[in-house]
DNA sequence: AAATAATAGTTTGATTATCAAACTATTTAT
DNA sequence: ATAAATAGTTTGATAATCAAACTATTATTT
C-alpha cells in the first residue's frame, strides 16, 4: 500500500518536471522548422500570432490583444511587422470606421496550415498506439487543466 | 468505420488545439500566483530560472545558458538582477577559478519549492480520478513526445 | 443639432530583454 | 615560457514591451 503510493508520487513528478522543460522544446522546434521552409522570416513570437489571427477570423485588434495578453501598443507593432512581411492584412470595418479587422494573407494561410500540420504531426506521435479510451482520458486530462487553469484564474 | 475515423481526427484536433493555449495560461498563472505570495519581485522567465537553476543544483553558468538556450550575455545580465533580489548565488569554482557554480539561497529554495508544488497541483488535477493504467498511459505519451523532440532535432 | 464622452487603434518615450562580439581572467597545451 | 583555449562579463546595438498621450470615429447628452 505505501509502496503504491510511493510509486504514484514519483510518477506525479515524473510528470510535473516533463511538462516543465516540453513546452520550451517544442517552441523553440516550431520556430527552427519554420524557418528551415519557405517561412524564414518568422519568430515563434509571430508564428504564435498567425496562430491566433487564423483561429480567430476578423476579429478586432482589441479582441486580440486581450487574447494574446499583450498591449495594444505592442500588438501594433507586431502587426506592422506581419504586414510588411505579407501575412496579414489590416481590413477597415465600414460599420464602424474606429474597427480594423484582422486576417490572414494567402500567405498567411499557408503559414497557418504548415504549423497546424506540425501540431497534428506532433500529437499523433504523442497519441501513437493509443486506443480509444486511452484518447478520451487525455482529452479529460486536458479539460480537468482548463478547469484548473479557469478556477485559479477567477479566484 | 467511417465515423469512428472522423471522430479520431476530431480528437486529433481537440488535442491540439487545446495544447496550443494551455501553455500561455498556465504561464501567465504561474506568474500571477507567484505575484501574489511573498515573491512579488518575480517575473515569469526569472521563475523559470529559478526553477532551473533549483532543478540542476551548481552547474557552472555556460551549462545554465546551453540548457535554457540563452546566450551566456543574457544570462549574466539575468543572474545579476536575482542575485541582487536575492534568490541565487555565484559561488566561485576552487578548482578552477573561471568558473562559477550556481546556487539557489534559501529564499531562491523557498521560492523553487513553492513553485513546484503548484505545478504538482496541477498534474493533481489535471489527473484527478486516473487510475495506474491511465497514469502510466499519460507518461508514455510524455516520453513519446520526448522521442518526437529528439527526432527532429536530430534531423 | 452641437457639445461632450466614449471607444479603437496608433504613436511616443521609457524600460527591459536579447544577442554577438570584444574583453578579462584563468587554465591548458606547446 | 609562450600561445591557445575556456569561462564569464561587458559593451553596443537591436527588438519587445508597456503605459500614457494622441487621433479619428461613433455614441450620448443636453
Amino acid at each position: 500500500m505505501n509502496a503504491t503510493s510511493d510509486e504514484i508520487k514519483a510518477d506525479y513528478n515524473f510528470i510535473s518536471d516533463a511538462l516543465i522543460d516540453i513546452y520550451d522544446q517544442i517552441m523553440r522546434i516550431e520556430e527552427s522548422e519554420i524557418r528551415k521552409s519557405r517561412f524564414k522570416d518568422i519568430t515563434a513570437k509571430e508564428l504564435h500570432l498567425v496562430h491566433t489571427i487564423g483561429l480567430h477570423d476578423r476579429k478586432t485588434t482589441s479582441e486580440v490583444a486581450r487574447i494574446l495578453r499583450l498591449s495594444k501598443g505592442t500588438l501594433t507593432a507586431n502587426l506592422n511587422n506581419l504586414e510588411r512581411k505579407g501575412y496579414i492584412t489590416r481590413i477597415t470595418n465600414l460599420q464602424d470606421r474606429r474597427i480594423i479587422n484582422l486576417a490572414l494573407t494567402s500567405k498567411g494561410r499557408l503559414l497557418y496550415r504548415a504549423h497546424y500540420a506540425f501540431h497534428r504531426k506532433l500529437v499523433e506521435q504523442c497519441l501513437k498506439g493509443f486506443g480509444g479510451a486511452d484518447i478520451k482520458k487525455m482529452k479529460q486530462a486536458l479539460l480537468n487543466v482548463e478547469d484548473f487553469i479557469g478556477e485559479v484564474s477567477s479566484k
